[in-house]
DNA sequence: CAACAAATAGGGAATTTGCTTATATGTTAA
DNA sequence: TTAACATATAAGCAAATTCCCTATTTGTTG
């Protein structure tokens, strides 16, 4: 009798003691493994291309590429990956963002951890999970898809970068882009938005939980 | 020989699934223990007059009372109690605030946890630590409480014209100033508030209510 | 009085943004 | 299956803005 293969998961959040915690408490369990970390939605995309996890569990709120995003570009390149997120927010915007990107669970940072274990499991499984402390009404919306994503994952990407504070030049160097190609997601921004300065651009930004305050 | 007694410990921080991370491995140190854990400030001041732990680990941000508020209330009934501030901001602001508060230690969330353990053991043996992510030169200032350098009210005043969207140029016209002085206000900000772009300027200025979101 | 902070502002370099135009690639609706 | 539309890319050039240095005046405070 062989025992069945461990689950592989990736472990994304940018606070490293959290993730140094979670590892420690994730690996007690036979049947789970730890493929690997990263700090940020970027670092993730690269490293689930490497590694092919089960699952990746990831942070919401990340400098230079949220979990959202990151999740929707994992899921591109790797469909069968179980992605659950992980944020302090109990808010509707970002469970809904999370499923319609094709993530598989919702977790909330104050739950404990068996929550994390069961919802592993769960998704392994292909049912979704949300934190026991949300609404779960909110898994009936979720495939109402029509959420206002007038803006493009390229331009939600740029708009992060913005909003902490870099100018388009270093985005550029970032994105591997033109400086001319994050001017023209600039304005583009602006002009969908109806939003004229960089500060308004960060503020808006804040609102729909790009980057921190 | 005896062993010497064990480090007493409390942990606080809003989310249980760090503090489960964090305890687990405080506890695989033989000489160290969690006596008992807050998810707030207010909370973690009276299970320290309950406790009277050694140390106090503390995150910064947290509702109901932060971990600035905290310490300065743990320290005036139990001065002898090493507090460290855990936080996601290197913000000089927050660094000096700690140390002000009375606080023996400042540790990022994206240290790793050698890191705590070692500030741990520092505190312990009454000297300060400032996690090594974090300008050392911070530790120089920490006893002129008065480095706090608070901003003018005209410097108040560009601030929120800056974070409402408003060019050097723009905010001259309203206040009647040449751009070039609002320059040199926009840059002193920057300087006083260890703050280097206009996002976060922007950011700032909404933490302080000095404009909305 | 000396030192210092606050408020004002010019000069000039460096950077950034705004706007226009253009091409390639998808997607979708008639 | 075209036509229309959205997305992503980027160059050129002009305009605007910011960055850094220096400087003067005024008020405060040890």
């Amino acid at each position: 009798m062989n025992s069945p293969r461990k689950i592989n998961i990736i472990l994304v959040d940018d606070h490293q003691i959290l993730r140094d915690g979670l590892r420690n408490l994730i690996e007690q369990k036979a049947n789970l493994q730890i493929l690997g970390e990263a700090s940020n939605g970027r670092e993730a995309i690269k490293l689930c291309a490497k590694l092919k996890p089960d699952v990746v569990i990831t942070d919401i709120s990340m400098p230079s590429l949220n979990g959202i995003e990151a999740a929707k570009q994992i899921l591109k390149e790797n469909p069968e990956i179980k992605i659950i997120g992980l944020s302090m927010h109990a808010n509707r915007k970002f469970v809904q963002a999370m499923f319609s990107a094709g993530g598989y669970g919702y977790l909330l940072k104050d739950g404990d951890v068996n929550e994390l274990i069961t919802a592993i499991t769960t998704v392994m499984q292909n049912r979704k999970y949300l934190s026991k402390n949300i609404n779960q009404d909110y898994l009936l919306f979720l495939n109402d898809d029509e959420n206002l994503k007038k803006i493009s994952s390229r331009e939600t990407e740029v708009l992060q970068l913005i909003a902490e504070g870099k100018s388009s030049k270093e985005i550029g160097e970032v994105l591997f882009l033109s400086s001319k190609t994050v001017d023209v997601h600039r304005n583009n921004l602006m002009k969908k938005l109806d939003l004229h300065t960089i500060p308004e651009l960060t503020k808006y930004a804040i609102r729909e939980g790009l980057t921190f305050l």
